[in-house]
DNA sequence: CATGAATGAGAGTTCATTCAT
DNA sequence: GATGAATGAACTCTCATTCAT
């Protein structure tokens, strides 16, 4: 059983492997212009074995998204665990949300452009309902911390649902605005973090009471 | 010259022409499903001529946001000219951005996704000038009108151009994130206005002094 | 209107062009190890081409097997249309199956292999639906000629159809094993056309009263 | 020694068995879309042990052919070995053929396919040599009895040679043929014995005096 | 100006075959 | 002998772009 065990291991290396090398080409070329030559090349491997890992092309791209969804998830169920007062999870949250950036912000990026692209369509099933779990499970997260909130009286009586959304929106509107600023004017200057820290301060006050 | 000017006429009728096409199938097929025959075809001419008019693809998709540019600079600079009061201006700014919203959803989503790509790489200086410029043009007035709000004391004290930043940041990403839900759930009803408001009121009420 | 026409002209005549080439390649290699790019070189074009006049591989490799159906069937009306006495039919018969033969005997070998092939499920389905019709209509030419010589008593009473398709089962056979057996013995000497004329032959006294 | 044996039995085991699995997979998929992965799962072995046992897919192809033969020659010379009167030993030949239909109706479409192939180009000489001899074997046994009817005056005078490949050429003819219009109309029904038979009675009433 | 047939590079993907274990 | 992960050549097919008419 043990041989078992570490073909296992070898394997999940492998996958590793590849979706690192992914990664960097993708980040390199974009989705379109990677080509999974690219890819296996930069793997060091030859096109066909990635075949073994990954259906297609679209999933081992969506699979990228998998990885940061699952550590966004377990990093706001630490959150949600700590037994916080209310505005003390506000605090935790946002620091949530800086991590799940940091643990990967290109593919961060990635997964907020995925979500409205066409990709989607030509992922296996599985796959899909994965990303959806994910996406479900931590946003329901969110909303529950802003649930509490308001329940005890900090936050101004909104939805938690809608606020969580906008909480959302703010987060992955500030990463994408500034990453493009960045790019379309060349800037090695980065303020994201600031802006992104300025921008929920801004939500911090409007959704108080 | 009246031969001349009707012959521009005609060229920048043609132009449209191919935009409006151009739009339709990138909306209908996203950008890569998307062939110039395609578009074409929906134009009613020849794939060569496309290129008469367009130096490639790239550019052809890059124009369609040209547009939705001039109109927001349009817009806020109808904003700017009238004199109004601080508080009244940014009721006056929300309503631009719903207008440009309006004004055509699909090319904004575009823009904002066209911001990070790659795709700016292979168009012609000329026209990335012309988004930069616009782009710029657009946002320094946006960020003058929240140093107007600044200045007058009803804005709490930061830096115009980060407010600035922040409040478009929050709009591009409240309108990427509803479009995404929608897609990935299937999902008909459509919140985006009511949810856009909102989280206006709360970035107002976050800035508010 | 006249260039119109000549347009059809030449589209028809690049087509045949294709198919001539098709021909020679598949004929040649076979239709596994004939590719695409083989077929293009030889008919001295880009493989794009190919897929302007052909949908795929399979309906090139198809369609020229319609030829030969088309001919059949001309060949067929023609001795149905001669008001000829039945054993005269069944003479004329016989020469329209070696006329058919001659017309391109390795096209006539594919269409017998065709119908038995997998390939079928991937064209389509008009095509399909032209090559059942034409097959059909001349067989059923093949039948109304035996029902008349069974009806005026020179042949055995037996179910038309049924001598009908022993009749092309005959003509199959032999051509297929004949071809084969050259080929198995690199034999140069060619038995065909005398076997068939006895297989001929002996159908027909097997078959008269 | 008996080791030596057994594991020459074994490893005669292993082929059959690899065989087997094939026949059914190739019978499913047709030669093209049947890979040796599916063999080799179907067989519940490895793809590399294939290999072990077969040269490659062609051979393995081929051999299946090549059971069916040893099949029709066995049943050929018990039919000649029973010393039967002329007219009696075309109905044991006719009953042989019956049988070799019936021992397995696919494989024996496939070597009729088989024959005017370019498959036969990729395999060993021995295994073509052995192919070529098992069916000069089995088709000097046809001529034979052939000869024999010829000779005591029943049969028409012909070249016993002609005559045999005609008898093959009706036999193969009609299956094929009769199997193609099953497969082209979706026919559930099958003629083909008894069609064989009216042709083998066709044929017989054709070569008697 | 407009056409649209032709191009041909290049993509994703498959799969027979190999070979280290 | 058996494995099965890895290979990589080769395939079909697409489509942005060109250019003779």
């Amino acid at each position: 059983m043990g041989i078992q065990e570490r073909k296992e291991r070898e394997k999940e290396r492998r996958r590793q492997q590849i979706m690192v090398a992914a990664r960097r080409v993708f980040s390199k070329n974009g989705f379109n212009r990677a080509t999974m030559e690219d890819i296996a090349k930069e793997a060091e491997l030859s096109p066909g074995t990635l075949y073994l890992y990954f259906k297609n092309k679209d999933e081992l791209y969506v699979s990228l998204s998998l990885r940061i969804l699952q550590y966004l998830l377990i990093r706001l169920e630490h959150v949600k665990n700590k037994s916080l007062k209310p505005e003390e999870s506000l605090v935790a949250l946002q620091e949530a949300m800086f991590d799940v950036y940091d643990f990967d912000p290109m593919i961060l990026i990635n997964l907020f452009h995925l979500q409205s692209s066409v990709t989607l369509k030509s992922i296996s099933p599985e796959l899909l309902s994965q990303i959806k779990s994910l996406s479900q499970r931590s946003f329901s997260i969110i909303a529950y911390i802003m649930a509490k909130n308001i329940k005890y009286g900090s936050f101004i009586d909104q939805h938690p649902m809608a606020v969580a959304n906008i909480y959302w929106s703010l987060f992955s509107g500030v990463i994408l605005w500034e990453t493009s600023k960045k790019i379309i004017n060349n800037n090695d200057k980065d303020y994201l973090k600031k802006t992104l820290k300025k921008a929920f301060e801004i939500f911090n006050r409007g959704i108080l009471k």
